[in-house]
DNA sequence: AAAAATAAATAAACACCGTATATTTACAGA
DNA sequence: TCTGTAAATATACGGTGTTTATTTATTTTT
């Protein structure tokens, strides 16, 4: 069984291929993705990408789960930057982190969360671990919080099926969590999301001085409505 | 000066063209949108499509303001569906209408919130007063509230240049609105609207019996929160 | 050292796409 | 009937992702 190492003429050919196609990402949009345009960068031919990976949609996954770990790692950077007694500020050093993030990589916060790339379908499973990764800091802290008997609600509505799924599968990657902590999670996580996703598609105009007004309403929102004290 | 009125093979081909791009749309997918595709299924050759679009983009911007026009219809028959004496129950009907058509029409809810077309820029001028028309039943009922002096927060962070120039677009297409109502207006549009895209997108699974017990429940906190009584 | 094996790159082609240009067709008004 | 013009077509260009066959280069075996 011969199975020879490595011989490239560009070492290191698949991460070079990635790096080019977030560069033409950042200059021209996630959708002027090309694999023909990469290739031309790198002054290869197209279907030489093919060794690397199976197809367009095959870079695209590679690209969104890089980009999930580098939203995680600023999450994570958050939580674990702030004083270990002071949960109050870990949660906002995660919501002000999730946006500056967002705003740091619009293009990248468009690739998760938009539907860029025309007819690609995320492959939940494959992405899953990145994904559940990059939010572990949000649902850990609120963990925290129910597990000092600091959230104020103590009412979950009844799941349907469909999330004991979801649920099921944050289990086996972030540890047990109080079905609680993972709704209070959620809706932080939507509200959150929400003005952060109309900013980046240009449908909220900024507001406030810095800019950022309404976002740092809400965040006192949520600690106001769902922390004791 | 000759000018010959109509003359088609088919009656409508502009009406036909749309018709068929959303038949395509809903099929397959915004993203696989493609006038060679609908000239094929209308039987006419892609470049007759042009008498009728100067390119693909503007067939595109046709699409998004016939998505803005239906969901806006679903959002000012909420608001007048409900009777003129109870406000809430008009807040309500708004907020699930909203949810409602995003469920009903995925494809559309994407093409506007989404970027789902690769290289469309949305022109704002353009699609503006179709936007504007289907966020004002929204913004009338808590201009209500607020002339009713029941919005229960009394202060605005200060507003960005940036912001200035929406507000006074908005007001030119929705008339006299305080500076509060819009505030409270755009925090709630953001909550709905954080819920609803990551539903839309597979994020977030269903919660709760009917699927809706978290959007459910954020309805309440918006009242709760921003109206007194 | 020569030969065999195999991975990586290329070359060429296919079927799409949006779109521009030139040409034909069909109809309204003089 | 002739003419002007709008609408449709025919053709072509450069772009895309992807497949197949072929060449190149390197590593392992003989």
């Amino acid at each position: 069984m011969v199975r020879p190492i490595k011989k490239k003429q560009i070492p290191n050919l698949q991460d070079a291929i990635k790096e080019t196609a977030w560069k033409q990402i950042a200059e021209f949009g996630a959708p002027a993705l090309s694999l023909r345009a990469i290739a031309r960068e790198l002054k290869i031919t197209a279907p030489a990408i093919y060794n690397y990976f199976p197809d367009r949609d095959a870079l695209v996954t590679a690209l969104i789960i890089d980009a999930y770990t580098s939203f995680g790692d600023w999450q994570i950077e958050a939580r674990d930057s702030a004083s270990n007694n002071n949960l109050h500020k870990k949660l906002e050093a995660i919501g002000l982190a999730y946006r500056n993030w967002a705003h740091t990589y619009p293009q990248r916060y468009q690739l998760i969360f938009g539907t860029p790339i025309p007819g690609y379908i995320t492959p939940r499973e494959e992405v899953f671990p990145s994904s559940a990764r990059s939010i572990s800091a949000l649902f850990s802290v609120v963990e925290e919080f129910h597990a000092a008997g600091k959230l104020s609600i103590d009412a979950v509505p009844a799941v349907s099926e469909k999330y004991k799924t979801h649920y099921e599968q944050w289990r086996t990657y972030l540890g047990e969590i109080n079905p609680l902590s993972v709704f209070v999670a959620m809706i932080i996580w939507a509200r959150v999301h929400g003005i952060v996703s109309l900013e980046i598609q240009g449908n909220l105009p900024s507001f406030g001085k810095k800019g950022d007004a309404l976002y740092l309403f809400e965040l006192h929102s949520i600690s106001h409505q769902f922390i004791k004290e």
